[in-house]
DNA sequence: TTCCAATGTTGACAGTGTTAACTTCCGCGC
DNA sequence: GCGCGGAAGTTAACACTGTCAACATTGGAA
């Protein structure tokens, strides 16, 4: 964030410097359509000089998605409960670390599961998309070999917490989530079913 | 859909023609991102003529989206199983068809739930939005009366099976549940441990 | 019949993504 | 030291977009 005087007319690292004030101006919550323009005018440099670094905005977007998955892998990774670690302390460790991901940073999260443009295929197939998935398969492996929860098959588990964890963050963010129709705490509501789902 | 040859200068009915164009080129999907004027264009009408009906382009996508938690509403609530019909069948059937509506239109089902341009506040909070939670609260209302599920609030329990609906029906559509990750049948999967989250 | 308001058209403006042609400068081989 | 090739940045242009103002056309009420 240097100022623009005595710039030099290389940036040094411009690229890194693009995807930092993409992701901030995602923050301010304009609804993630932040414009290429933009970016570059904030960055200091010319509307052209971006596409020397991505071949097109999808191809930033696309980066950002990946980083957003890393971030939110990390996030979900470091989430174990500081005293006791049962098996059901640190299952709502970790989805609420992931509802917190999404609802405090809506613009990026959003952004990583739009299928814009078409980076779907791209960036959702790719192992860094799927890192997450990967920390709720191990959680409910660890729970499987403790016997806490009922036999069923993992995999099929796993798609059933993401799809309630996911459902809870966006329906969160969207301000779905405060009303009287779905009671004082929807958070720990449905955390607590899906929890009674799958224990024994 | 007349063609354009003799056209009268009034168009008679071009709000309804506006709103039925861009829900078939949402259809195509492009990612939602169709353009005002080129909805104008396959109405075969000049590009400002639909500011004649609707205030900017967001209004447009608000009353779209309205529209499309209408037939929502009306997807679920048509969804009884024809001869069985215990609690089981019945919450089966609804979430299917839920699951469904999304899957089968996915650039609706995406517009209906992003808050672009802020229209969510005005969108999300009108009664026709939350008629589809409505269907889910009755149906969780006679699942307690008949004695099936488990003790709990109910409007908890309805942001739940909100919650993992909405995201059963996302990750499908953006092709996230279609891998060796989630299993052979991820849609069964999580509405089995829904299930059993609700049931006594 | 006359006239007005609703509806549709044309033309313009600012702003966007993207590309082409040009400029500047770092780092390499000599 | 020196020149030079290519990476990195700039300017200018194109075809678009959403939106608005000014104008044209029309059906229906007075």
């Amino acid at each position: 964030m240097q100022e623009a005087t005595d710039r030099p007319y290389h940036h040094g690292n411009l690229r890194h410097a693009i995807i930092e004030t993409a992701m901030a101006m995602l923050l301010e919550e304009k609804g993630w359509q932040f414009t290429l323009r933009e970016v570059a005018r904030r960055a200091g440099v010319s509307h052209a000089a971006p596409y020397k670094h991505f071949p097109d905005k999808a191809a930033l977007l696309s980066e950002m998605a990946l980083l957003g998955f890393d971030r939110l892998h990390k996030a979900m990774a470091t989430a174990k409960p500081r005293g006791a670690n049962s098996w059901r302390d640190e299952f709502l460790a970790v989805s609420r670390a992931y509802v917190r991901f999404g609802t405090s940073n809506p613009g990026l999260y959003r952004l990583m599961f739009s299928a814009e443009a078409g980076n779907a295929a791209d960036v959702h197939l790719s192992e860094r998309a799927l890192a997450p998935l990967g920390v709720v398969i191990a959680l409910l492996e660890r729970g499987e070999a403790e016997g806490v929860l009922r036999k069923r098959e993992v995999r099929g588990r796993a798609g059933a917490c993401w799809a309630q964890v996911h459902g809870i963050t966006m329906l969160t963010m969207e301000g779905l989530f405060r009303l009287e129709k779905v009671g004082p705490n929807p958070l720990d509501a449905a955390l607590l079913t899906l929890l009674e789902g799958l224990e024994s």
